[in-house]
DNA sequence: CATGGCTGAGTCTAGACAGCATGTC
DNA sequence: CTAGACTCAGCCATG
């Protein structure tokens, strides 16, 4: 079907044809035929790269400039979120204005009113719900990307419990990759069903096993009996390859054995880009593992690297500089990285139960990243077999159906945080209505009954009563309480706000930074960082000799809590190294943690830090507590000791800056204010820019005429880091 | 007796959303 | 029940 013949607004037509796209996929027109744009629900499942977003961005706008409203578009992750908001951007020229939101930047906020199209991770729009915004009312439009993730263990609920929300009050276009019981999800949103497996790059899916590759029409090619040669002969004929492994370890040792037979299939110029690449690597453990093979041409990905190497990688790679990467499933969903052959090395994968066979759906998705469209004719996607039988793999991952989506609703801990917020900020005043509010759910849907659903609902709302976040009066009416209101909005569990009120007492008689942070670490919005065996005994001795630290009592070895304890001392301990100002290096090195597992524990551990202080304030809180409290916080979120607090409220001050400012002298604004730029200037890491912001921050004039920087090449800058101020 | 290599037992294992008020090196 | 990479202690052979 050709874009003239759509029935859509001229003016999104013009600007598709301005982007050189004529002719719509055959799996885009159906979508588009299906009534959509007349506002029916749509359930869309096909392949990744087979158009969908094209196909949300015409119904999105159509929509908009002809009834106006606002648009939500749902994504999974953050850096999806940041992917479709550039895309779509293109859009603004009719003036139509776009946003994003995610956890990183804004709130509640009514200036998101201002707006027509917003991209949103699906937990943020959930705590957008809670929050009540008064333009939620104009949303007439929700696109859930991937929605098949509703059947995640863990996020899934959320989804569902937006997607019941919107029904019936916003039209609903759920994108998903091929799964197997669509049709049951489009029944649930009252949507058509559009289903294909067309692809723009036709796909050539194989079995790998000791030398020889079957592929799906029977045919048989001969390799040498590793599955690299599929690599090395990817490179050969000048395409890109993709690795993907179960673990990050297998993933960083398959770069660097790839690495040493790529590396002479590389030009010259190839070669010299590569080594400038791998010297703009910041130094550390990781990244130090990353650089062997980077200069080769290989790269490892996974969620260990910091957020810069994984962009530079992915950047790199989209370039054709970077001819392999191997990777864990960081890369199977998320971010569009294809290449002409996929390799899949591994389809088993260690969980909580032990070796689990890895899902047919994601197995697929991962397989849908061979081929790129405009360079590839076809992308092949190959499975290594090894001690199984190929035949078998054939049979399960090529030919076979992905599985059925099931409701993740009834997951205890995340029903736990829905029903509050149901209760709190969506005012269901009965158990009735809550039954009731159910029965839009996926789950009632998919099991005509909810009888389970509703003894586990009975057992929630009785702790919530019992843990006073909501109360019930005379008539059996649900009354929200603060603490529960609070706690929904904050977006934390239950079981954490509870955990926080139960220590309240105890940590208003001794504040201290790794009683505080242990806490924080037991609770169950903090994910989990294991103790190596040989690390437990040291830990145990760390907690008994802060035992009057902590506001909890240490647990038997044989306790089921033993495991557990230890990780949250560990966790603990790396917290209270943080904001003493250990070197990160060394933090990666004692705890054997990678830069993007430190991300990640202060990221959770800042937002939880907010939500004790937030939950505090609502019993009675003593002034000097709260002080000391939110003290902490700024040392946490910035990684320094009380001494730099001043300092580091600056603009552009971080921890390092900061020491090397105070070990150099100024440690305080006015010390700074009084100084001359070319004392400052002589601080390592302070340069004109960085000046030029404090000054215009403290709203004085410049001192001294001395910009034109003659010290600024000043060969002996004094060094900041703490290792140098106690040497 | 010191060194080095082999072997078997033991250990460990993917990912990433949320608040709020503004800017790391 | 199903994996694979790696570490480490213990053992043996060699010089």
């Amino acid at each position: 079907m050709r874009i003239e013949e759509l029935s859509v607004d001229e003016r999104v037509k013009r600007i598709i044809r301005e982007r050189g796209i004529e002719e719509l996929y055959p799996p885009q027109a159906k979508a588009l035929k299906s009534g959509v744009l007349e506002g029916k629900n749509l359930v869309l499942a096909i392949p990744t790269a087979s158009g969908k977003t094209l196909v949300s961005e015409i119904v999105m706008v159509n929509k908009l400039l002809h009834e106006g409203g606002k648009a939500i578009y749902l994504v999974p992750l953050k850096a999806l979120a940041e992917e479709k908001y550039r895309e779509f951007k293109a859009w603004e020229v009719l003036g139509l204005r776009v946003a994003a939101t995610t956890g990183d930047y804004d709130s509640t906020d009514e200036w998101l009113g201002k707006y027509d199209i917003i991209v949103a991770t699906a937990e943020k729009f959930d705590s957008l719900l809670r929050h009540g915004s008064s333009w939620i009312r104009d949303v007439k439009l929700v696109v859930a990307d991937e929605v098949h993730l509703i059947g995640s263990y863990d996020r899934g609920a959320t989804l569902e419990m937006i997607l019941s929300h919107m029904l019936d009050k916003a039209q609903i276009l759920a994108l998903s990759a091929t799964v197997g019981n669509a049709e049951e999800l489009a029944e649930w949103l009252n949507a058509e069903l559009v289903v294909s497996d067309w692809r723009p790059v036709e796909l050539r899916k194989g079995v790998f096993s000791h030398g020889q590759l079957f592929w799906e029409d029977g045919k048989i090619d001969r390799y040498p009996s590793s599955w690299d040669s599929l690599v090395v002969d990817a490179i050969k004929k000048g395409k890109q390859a993709l690795v993907f492994v179960n673990t990050r370890r297998s993933a960083e040792k398959e770069a660097v054995s790839l690495a040493s037979k790529i590396y002479r299939l590389l030009t010259k110029p190839e070669q010299r880009k590569l080594e400038e690449l791998t010297e703009s690597l910041e130094s550390n453990p990781t990244n130090n593992r990353l650089r062997e093979a980077l200069k080769k041409g290989v790269a490892f990905h996974h969620a260990g690297l910091g957020r810069s190497e994984r962009t530079v990688i992915e950047d790199a790679f989209r370039e054709g500089l970077i001819k392999v990467i191997t990777a864990t499933p960081t890369l199977s969903a998320g971010i569009n990285l294809p290449a002409f052959r996929v390799i899949i090395r591994d389809t088993k994968r260690y969980s909580n139960f032990g070796w689990v066979d890895i899902p047919v759906l994601e197995v697929q998705q991962m397989m849908g990243r061979a081929g790129r469209p405009k360079y590839d004719k076809r992308g092949e996607a190959i499975i290594v077999a090894k001690t199984e039988d190929p035949k078998k793999l054939m049979e399960r991952y090529v030919f076979g159906k992905p599985e059925k989506l099931f409701s993740m609703l009834s997951n205890e801990s995340a029903f736990r945080g829905q029903i509050l917020a149901l209760i709190t900020n969506f005012s269901i005043g009965n158990f009735r209505e809550l039954i009731e509010f159910l029965e839009r759910t996926f789950y009632f849907h998919q099991r005509s009954d909810t009888s389970q659903l509703e003894w586990k609902a009975k057992e929630i709302v009785y702790f919530l009563i019992e843990n006073e976040f909501i109360d019930l009066d005379l008539n059996d009416h649900f009354m929200p309480l603060l603490f529960g209101r609070r706690t929904s909005q904050l977006y934390i569990d239950p079981l954490t706000a509870k955990k926080f009120r139960d220590a309240f007492p105890k940590l208003e008689k001794n504040p201290n930074p790794f009683g505080i942070f242990q806490l924080i670490a037991s609770t169950p919005d903090m994910g989990t960082l294991n103790a190596r065996r040989k690390e437990m005994e040291d830990y145990l001795d760390l907690a008994y000799e802060m035992e009057e630290k902590l506001y909890v009592n240490i647990p038997y070895w044989e306790d089921y809590t033993f495991q557990s304890f230890i990780n949250e001392v560990k966790t603990a301990k790396i917290l209270l190294d943080w904001i003493n100002e250990v070197p990160e290096t060394r933090i990666y090195d004692a705890y054997n943690i990678d830069p993007g597992d430190l991300y990640r524990i202060l990221e959770l551990a800042d937002w939880l830090m907010y939500s004790l202080i937030e939950l505090y304030k609502l019993f009675e809180p003593k002034e000097e507590v709260l002080a000391y409290l939110r003290n902490l916080h700024l040392r946490l979120r910035h990684g320094v000791r009380e001494e730099l607090l001043e300092l580091v409220r600056l603009p552009n001050i971080g921890r390092k800056r900061a020491r090397a400012l105070y070990n150099a002298g100024f440690r305080t604004q006015e010390d700074i204010i009084r100084a001359k730029v070319s004392e400052l200037l002589a601080v390592e890491g302070i340069g004109m820019k960085v000046i030029e912001g404090l000054f215009r921050y403290f709203g004085v004039e410049l001192p001294g005429a001395s910009k034109k920087g003659a010290d600024e090449r000043n060969p002996k800058k004094r060094r900041g880091t703490l290792d140098d101020f106690l040497r």
